[in-house]
DNA sequence: CTGAAAGCGCTAACAC
DNA sequence: GTGTTAGCGCTTTCAG
């Protein structure tokens, strides 16, 4: 109701008869107190509802306690079960999060950001913002002159930065691998928007790993989608055409590989039977799919938390004036999940 | 680099060999500075790459222009677009958004939460938990004390309370009424967690639809699951015994229709020739399953956006001392989006 | 153990 | 047009 009188800790002094100091005392657990001061400030402060103002402490302490997380693609599975896990470790530290989500995934204004970041003075920021159109770098390089520590997540290792990211390129040689391990040759990939940092490394060691065994791929052997199941179904309609010899398909997401597989259905095609699948991400329809399918599992609520562990470290290095350089990057592995989708049934 | 060196505004003054009040006023774009200081003092803004504190700002001002956003359950699809909806409004209002993620759906401490929204002197919060075991009466009064505006984001109309929500009794009706109006006579359904309000009202609304038709449903008409696919696929297996005749399925949400038509796949049986189905939330993958699932379509995205605005009316109502009885809460509808998963085949 | 004074960085209100 | 004074609510010296 009343914004307008707020409590102060004057107000607390006066009432409870003792100097402001004594009342600061008392809510920052000082030991320096007399009991029976302590129990009567105590009580003044119960009874007048007061709080003691993060604004105004932030100001004399110089401490914000407050991290901002940039993101972009809220609407999907990855990007907000990460913050998920950012906000849960926050939380546990005691940090403040500050939610800053891009309209799109193309960083229009670093200037804006960086205002942003120095006015609100948060402590660290972490940037979960999926790599396009390799502006990763372009974004470091944006940053760097921010006087607060940045982790980046997600896409691939950043020389001279600090990081979380998931091994994308490591994960597309083993899901291709296992095709092959099936007994499967004529291998084909839906890749996610190339303008993604992730969908390239899938892509490119879907390339390599075919070129290690011998089997040589060739444009005609995949086809780009847009990460959601529409442009999975697209995408498996062009590749029919373009590679009919295909037995199998390496697609760069779960959302992509389900809207191909219906699409195969439709045509009358079975799963694995005419052609195998495996996806990426495990999505928790994955498994319930028909047939449940194949796919490559990375845990999204482990690299907001790591995120946030190693911003923490990097916030107390900076303030204990330790040398940065004790902090380091990681790097997370991704998991095989084998379901029907991908058995050779011969 | 240097958090210790902070640039200040009397730094700037003393540079620019004016006031600090005159760099104030440059910084806030006040008419009365002449042009020639006004340019000298942006040039020594710019060259010391001054950014006015708004801690400090906050502080004098008396205002944080800062929202606090409750949400729990971010790993789902639907908390995680809402909080895309809240994200992008605020942003755009300017203000900032504080996000607190539960832990769990179950409140356990509202104490501290009501410290936290105190202490940080938010200016308004959007409460966008899921409603479970009817929490949200007893929330609605915890925070009733809070001197800053609350908007609660979904689950039913709260008499006396701000709230933007979506009409779940009124969704639960049409989606039965759709398999009624079909020629499905043998209506099963398999509700969400009832301790969640949205459940409970859908499947209040698949019974009274039943009833006022002349069909009588029983408890062995329904089963409860958890909202994964996997309970959907439990659920499933129970009604096939508890209720053999059934003709059509009702799903409270689509993961578990999905799960659900999955394992009748595997059992031999074809949707929906022997079984309908239409499900509840229209995620993206719906579309694209086999066969595609009719549903229940609602706009998280939306909820989020107009959330912020009934929360953005209300703190302006209250900073200019309008009676905050103008502010009307928001009930939106749902759509029915009709695929073949629920299509009469005779 | 407790209090008084100074200051964090900014703006509002008034002088000049 | 511009500067001065006071104060937002708190903590940190330093006295006593």
């Amino acid at each position: 109701m009343d914004t307008k009188n707020r409590v102060t800790i004057q107000k607390v002094a006066a009432v409870a008869g003792v100097s402001k100091q004594t009342v600061s005392r008392v809510i920052n657990n000082h030991p320096d107190v007399a009991d029976i001061t302590r129990e009567q400030v105590q009580k003044v402060i119960d009874e007048l509802g007061y709080h003691p103002s993060a604004v105004a402490r932030s100001l004399t302490m110089q401490r914000t306690h407050t991290i901002a997380v940039v993101t972009a693609g809220l609407n999907l599975a990855g990007p907000s079960k990460v913050l998920h896990g950012l906000a849960l470790k926050a939380e546990e530290a005691g940090y403040a999060l500050l939610l800053k989500n891009l309209p799109g995934f193309q960083v229009e204004d670093y200037a804006s950001l960086i205002r942003y970041f120095n006015e609100m003075q948060v402590e660290g920021v972490a940037w979960a913002v999926p790599d396009t159109n390799y502006q990763r770098l372009e974004t470091i390089e944006k940053l760097a002159k921010l006087p607060m520590p940045v982790v980046y997540q997600g896409s691939a290792p950043i020389e001279g930065a600090l990081y979380v990211t998931v091994d994308n390129y490591d994960g597309g040689c083993r899901a291709t691998q296992h095709l092959i391990d099936q007994g499967y040759r004529h291998i084909a990939h839906i890749s996610g928007p190339l303008s993604f940092g992730d969908a390239e490394a899938r892509k490119t060691g879907w390339h390599d790993t075919l070129e290690k065994n011998g089997l040589h791929p060739v444009d005609a052997h995949w086809a780009e989608g847009d990460w959601n199941s529409a442009s999975g179904a697209e995408a498996i309609s062009r590749l029919l055409n373009t590679y009919p010899g295909m037995d199998a398909v390496f697609a760069g997401n779960d959302q992509m590989a389900i809207g191909a597989i219906e699409k195969l259905h439709e045509s009358g095609l079975r799963v694995p039977e005419d052609i195998a699948f495996i996806g990426y991400d495990n999505i928790a329809e994955s498994a319930y799919n028909s047939p449940p399918l194949t796919t490559m599992s990375q845990d999204f609520h482990l690299m907001g938390a790591r995120t946030i562990e190693v911003l923490l470290e990097a916030i107390n290095a900076q303030h204990t004036g330790k040398k940065p350089n004790t902090v380091k990057p990681v790097m997370l592995a991704t998991d095989l999940i084998v379901r029907r989708s991908s058995i050779r049934t011969q």
